[in-house]
DNA sequence: GCCAACGTTGGC
DNA sequence: GCCAACGTTGGC
């Protein structure tokens, strides 16, 4: 049998690449991150699994689109130079501290649903986004609240077809 | 722009 | 190992 999906919540502020800048691209990156508990879920995610793209710092903040794994954890290049913001001088190149994965584009919501929506929704209680100070930028989402979350975008996806 | 929440750093 | 200082995130 093969391994279950697993499904995750991206955060990425749109001013700086939002679902439709991924939806132009394709695939990108998924670098900078530099949070150890992110950065944990990231190695966790396997080729396959779907994220909710959600986007922070915009008006409202608000769950977008659907990303999905299209190339599992590697090191992250941008730890190692020293004209990146990202970078990291005490990150070593034998032994990378930082890691990215890539993800491709699946969906664009037609109707993003507000983290106000989402606060809201009894059917959600426990989602980590909505939890006060969670500013977790990758985290972990049950098969339940996604696909409810893309019920309320007006998604047709209602299982991992 | 403000500021609460929270992670990280570094002195001790 | 404690904890104060500091930096960042991200909603409002």
């Amino acid at each position: 049998m093969a391994a279950q999906r697993q499904y995750w919540l991206i955060k990425s502020e749109p001013d700086v690449f939002s679902i439709a800048d991924l939806k132009r691209d394709k695939t990108t990156h998924w670098e900078g991150v530099r949070n150890y508990q992110a950065r944990n879920h990231l190695a966790a995610m396997k080729k396959g699994d779907w994220a909710l793209f959600y986007h922070s710092n915009a008006d409202p903040p608000a769950a977008a689109g659907i990303a999905k794994v299209s190339r599992e954890a590697y090191p992250d290049d941008a730890q190692f130079d020293p004209k990146s913001d990202y970078y990291d001088p005490r990150s070593d190149r034998a032994k990378p501290r930082w890691v990215r994965v890539d993800v491709g584009f699946v969906e664009q919501f037609k109707e993003p649903v507000s983290l106000a929506t989402l606060k809201d929704d009894p059917a959600l209680e426990g989602m980590l986004v909505i939890k006060k100070g969670m500013r977790l930028s990758v985290q972990p989402v049950t098969e339940a609240h996604f696909f409810h979350v893309c019920a309320l975008a007006g998604s047709k996806r209602t299982s991992g077809a």
